[in-house]
DNA sequence: TCAACTTTATTAATTTTTTTATTAATTAAT
DNA sequence: ATTAATTAATAAAAAAATTAATAAAGTTGA
């Protein structure tokens, strides 16, 4: 059991500033488990490749934090020609890290362990996103709740990644969006109020990584990721790491002046993505053709047309509703015109659609494609693969665990 | 005389992948260079927390540095309340860089020392760039001359980098939209031309990166550089360094759609920011005013308004010419626009606008800026301040420059 | 002005790391 | 099946780097 463990040397994690042998091998070993995290199980040999020290040394290193409880032995390699070689990997339950997904009308929580495994998860769980003090209470007790029905000990939870919409500032840990009742910053009050390190996080920016670390593991190093939900949201990953710009508030492409429409945004101007291509755009063109006379199988004895959720419509476009498809065909292709613009800009190897309207699939995506390569430089397109999410659902709290297991290991 | 040291130590720059302790130093050594050549001079004290080596160490690795003529004692530093410490820095003849910026109708080219200060240039060397073999060779030959005529012998200029407009993939070193003949890259057929390792690169991003190390020193991390000429380019500084995209694609900016008009761009597409915010656009719309029946004191005597050039208008606005202004500011509102977008995805700190139309100053930049505080986030575009080029012209020869060293110095 | 304090540089002693050599484990070939 | 070849792990020797101590060169303040 888990519980038996008490030696776990945590003390890595947070090497400060000295110098000496001792911070050397600190540093050392710091590497190793790096170079394990993102290369898997590795041999002596292996390592003392990487970090350029003797082999000698390089297995004293291993043996030391194999008594530290962080690095196992998994036993021999596969031949390579001669004698097998001794791998060794992260202990899987050495620590773990929490995530936490919230959406406007749920939360999803995830707890991962040390290997990058998802050990526990609650999938939409019931909450209302609104900004005021009470629902930031009731989203801190359901964490607390989360955690002490993991089973696992709070000291063990290293660190706790939170998702928000809207502007954050990651570094400071304020979110400006929601919940700014006091200069302190949200991730300190959260932190305060579950015992646990917390990094907040932008909700697209928090998808992009999940999905760039545990979704696609090829080559690619320049990913941008679309979080298609009610507004439209950006993640940017450059040479493997999130960007985030000046004060983090990179990814507003929901909000790129591209239309000439006089539709009003939520963001107070005109002829923004949003307004053509994005979730509230759907709905909005829904009830727009309704009214034109329309009918949709999304609108049931129940719900009256006004009250229609994205949901709602995404399933019904499952079923293969007419009126439902043909709209997201429209949305796709308005969605094609904006990643073309990011296309000719980033000419990134891959772009993503995730995100709750990404549950259509080929309904949106073809359509995407077939506008943004009228709209981009056909040498660039050619360049860019466009996928659907493979997370889905899943990417957001993954990337919550991710960032806080990342922030843990790399002390940053 | 520089033709009497020839002892510098070059293979520092080349070290392979080897290991043991002389591979260790050699890397020991080049982290020394690095951190002098970002930080400035520095004291051994310094280095050696920087590369976390006993200060024994240090001042042996300092002392070879020495006898390789890379690095040189320049005396004691001002004090600091004890014993005045000795700081080393760069040898500033111990190699040098050769910069080739080519323009439509001219070239400018200069050299660089170790230190990074440009020691010759030559700027508007007639030249004009035509897709042909006959241009390469009058360019090839041009930057022959130059390195004669430097009196630097050929085997202390390490690199040469050469700016060209156009799609480039600065790692393989082909230019696919000039001089591409054969398909071997045109960086290795200028290298075994001039005896010197080449590097090309796109005019923008290197215009940006030029921009970016010596222009601003200030700790601005996220720049973009909008490049204005006849077309519309831009080079992205993420963290510190040139971003390229998948295949070096990247920065396509001018091409973004962004207006629903009609007019056919360079590229075979309508509407893009090229169409309206650039010097074709510029052009165009100067000729459509005459049409109309405006008057400009940039049509004289012997120019006819049919073969008016982007300098006569910008010389014209620098007269005060009214229309000229009038258009400028029109071209800068487009611009603006353009900008919003950039802004809304990058959230960067700074945005440089260079090339020749940003010559013409707050003409253009004022309109711009107001027209993206109209189209961006204002959290956003309160983050960002928009600059004029501060190297000007010399922007694109200084980067070239600077990117042939750092290939050379770290190796890439 | 001079002692007390700081910071840097150098040397000597000690510890740490790398090398080299040897042994062990495994595969491929005769 | 046995031997040669290959790779890994360990042990002992040699080399290298750090630490600690000391000297040198300044500054500051009574």
């Amino acid at each position: 059991m888990a519980s038996k463990r008490k030696k776990v040397n945590f003390e890595l994690f947070s090497l400060g500033s000295s110098s000496g042998v001792a911070y050397k091998n600190k540093a050392l070993k710091k590497q190793i488990i790096q170079f394990i995290d993102n290369r898997g199980s590795s041999s002596i040999t292996e390592l003392s490749k990487e970090l350029t020290t003797s082999v000698p040394k390089t297995t004293a290193l291993v043996g030391e934090l194999i008594t530290e409880w962080l690095l196992q032995d998994e036993g021999k390699i596969d031949s390579t020609g001669g004698r097998r070689a001794s791998v060794f990997g992260l202990v899987s339950d050495a620590c773990f890290f929490l995530g936490v997904d919230v959406k406007k009308y749920h939360i999803n929580v995830g707890l991962m362990d040390f290997q990058k495994r998802m050990v526990t998860h609650k999938d939409k769980l019931p909450f209302k996103m609104e900004n005021t003090a009470e629902s930031l209470k009731k989203l801190i007790q359901l964490i607390k709740d989360f955690i002490s029905h993991s089973q696992i000990e709070r000291a063990r939870i290293l660190g706790c990644g939170i998702n928000l919409t809207g502007r954050i500032n990651q570094h400071t840990g304020h979110s400006y969006s929601f919940y700014h009742f006091k200069e302190e910053p949200l991730a300190e009050v959260i932190q305060q109020e579950i015992g646990i390190p917390a990094y907040l996080e932008n909700d697209s920016r928090s998808m992009a990584f999940g999905e760039f670390y545990s979704g696609e593991l090829s080559s690619e190093r320049n990913v941008l990721f679309v979080n298609l939900d009610y507004g439209i949201g950006l993640g940017i990953v450059v040479d493997g790491k999130i960007y985030y710009g000046r004060s983090g508030f990179s990814g507003e492409f929901g909000h790129i002046p591209l239309f000439d429409n006089e539709i009003i945004c939520h963001c107070g101007k005109k002829g923004c993505l949003e307004t053509e291509a994005s979730g509230w755009a759907l709905i909005r063109k829904f009830k727009e053709r309704l009214e034109k006379g329309s009918s949709s199988s999304a609108v049931k004895k129940n719900t009256s047309a006004s009250e229609i959720t994205l949901e709602d419509i995404i399933t019904a476009a499952k079923n293969e509703d007419t009126l439902c498809i043909e709209l997201l065909s429209e949305i796709g292709e308005q969605l094609g015109k904006g990643l073309a613009v990011l296309i000719n800009v980033f000419n990134p190897e891959l772009i993503i659609l995730g995100g709750t309207l990404s549950e259509t699939g080929d309904y949106i995506r073809l359509p995407a494609r077939s506008v943004l390569n009228k709209f981009s430089l056909s040498l660039m397109n050619n360049d860019t693969s466009l996928r659907i999410s493979r997370l889905g659902e899943r990417a957001g709290v993954i990337g919550a665990c991710l960032i806080a297991r990342l922030k843990v290991i790399n002390n940053t």
